[in-house]
DNA sequence: CAGCAGGGGGCGT
DNA sequence: CGCCCCCTGCTGT
């Protein structure tokens, strides 16, 4: 019905997992805690995330430069930014 | 511009 | 329900 909308917030959501998901984290759900620092994450997926920042892995390479990202939106940003695509060659 | 954290969509088990 | 992938926003250099 697409009517998933959070009686917290307001939030629309797509599905219900995802309603009741975003309510776990209006609920504050953090049991993912790091082992190096006082972070604690809400997901899982978060916090392997944040590890691979205190393990220093780089798995996203730029090609082009040698810069290297832990996530990979940021090396899209990257490419996005400093490499503005010469498929939609800019101005 | 680069890095980090929060939050959402979608698919598989 | 759990896991993976993607986009967005904020902050610091
Ligand atoms: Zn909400
Ligand atoms: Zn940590
Ligand atoms: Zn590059």
């Amino acid at each position: 019905m697409l009517g998933n909308v959070c009686g917290l917030c307001g939030r629309s959501l797509s599905s219900t997992s995802s309603l009741e998901r975003h309510l776990r984290y209006h609920r504050g759900e953090r049991r993912y805690a790091c082992a190096h620092c006082p972070y604690r994450a809400v997901a899982r997926d978060k916090l392997v995330r944040h590890l691979h920042i205190h393990t220093g892995h780089r798995p996203h390479r730029c090609h082009l430069c040698p810069f290297a990202a832990i996530q990979a939106t940021d090396l899209r940003k990257h490419i996005r930014s400093k490499h503005p695509t010469e498929t939609i060659t800019p101005p």
